[in-house]
DNA sequence: CTCGGCCTGGACGACACGTCCAGATTGGAC
DNA sequence: GTCCAATCTGGACGTGTCGTCCAGGCCGAG
């Protein structure tokens, strides 16, 4: 039943695992997975519940270009809670060239971000900053949220639910992009939908969002 | 010949202004002005090579509304070199209400701003950032542009000159403040002139600046 | 099969955008 | 003081974008 007795893989790594573990303090994980089964072989200061036997939820980097190198990352990924990690991941093969383990390093960077605003806000004037301007580059912000929205909800491109889509352009308005000229049409192609689909999403979005009677311009 | 010997006030003020540039380690300077002749009254740990004697180029503080607090700041200022300062200012009066002295604290903030960058760095993602999302505030962002460029070239409000103006356009088209909906009425106001003289000064701001046969879409 | 929900393409009015121009105002030269 | 050139102004005008609305077509559930 413990993985983390048996399976001759983890007595053979788990020395390196707990090392790293050790190394990068209280705000790291390191996972191993089983690329056969899909599943978590086992965990070292998990940062979340997971524990050995679940499903690894790795199905993501199997999608990648299966013939580039065995190292990933670092990329993003996001806790239920909020906390964003840094995580670098790396195939181990045995002799035949298979694939053997996969070794996740997860780096909760919350504390470091912390630190680094404390450090930013020291002493810092009131008036803002003169040099990181207008987001001149919000087109590639909203390829890039779509994109992650399409990570995060499912594989298919452009054929998620009409919850997905509705949240997509929630967080889009959020961010204040629909403020921009010429915003509706090109969301409009990034989603793959007609135009009167996202002005419709876009009224529920926000009549979900604020049932208050601030409709744009509140008085005084 | 030496006010640093002479004048009373240098006295009296010393120990404070040495301390206050002790405590805050090699990265910040102490100056003291004064107010009637506009000029350097003493420096401790100069950032610049202002000396005692020197032209204080203090005249925007008195710019500011007279009624106001005498503790100005935190703001931000510029180094020829490009590092950049957070600088607060106290006005010192004596018994009568007079301004006596002017305090000024400049800290030299990049250091702080290096040591944010690393922190910030450590482990990022290559991918880009979630959270400082699409600039919502730019509408303060222009009141701030239009404040800075009335500090620094003239004295009267909303009287400068047309090369003023049309520096300050071209600024904010760098900016891409008018790609966002609604632009030009704001920054009309913002600048106290017509609709007319905005696109008129556009136009020409975007002529000078970009004599390239790139009109807004180039071919492929 | 029928129904209800959703997306679509298109039409439409309302605005915002950008251009243009004639008249008023300004500041300087003479 | 007059004259002139540059500039700002308020408004008119054509065009593009915005946002709404609706009739029709496509599913999946019952």
């Amino acid at each position: 039943m413990n993985a983390e007795e048996t399976d001759p893989r983890v007595r053979a790594l788990a020395p390196v695992c707990e090392a790293v573990a050790l190394l990068l303090g209280p705000h790291a994980e390191v996972v191993l997975h089983d690329p056969g089964t899909d599943r978590v072989l086992a965990v070292w200061h998990p940062l979340t519940s997971r524990a050995p036997g679940d499903p690894s939820l790795l199905g993501e980097l199997d999608t990648l270009d299966p013939a580039a190198r065995d190292v990933f990352g670092p990329y993003e990924k996001l806790l239920a809670d909020g906390r964003r990690l840094s995580s670098v991941s790396a195939v181990l093969r045995d002799a035949d060239g298979s694939p053997e383990a996969v070794l996740c390093v997860n780096l909760d960077r919350t504390p470091l971000e912390r630190a680094a605003a404390v450090l930013t806000a020291f002493a810092a004037p009131t008036a803002s900053r003169p040099e990181p301007l207008f987001d001149g580059d919000w087109e590639q912000r909203v390829r890039d949220t779509v994109g992650a929205h399409v990570r995060a909800c499912g594989r298919p491109a452009e054929r998620m639910t009409r919850a997905d889509r509705l949240a997509l352009v929630a967080a889009l308005d959020r961010d204040k992009v629909f403020a921009v000229r010429r915003a509706v049409p090109f969301v409009t192609s990034a989603l793959g939908v007609s135009r009167s689909t996202v002005y419709g999403l876009l009224a529920e979005a926000r009549a979900t969002a604020a049932p208050d009677p601030a409709p744009e311009d509140p008085p005084a």
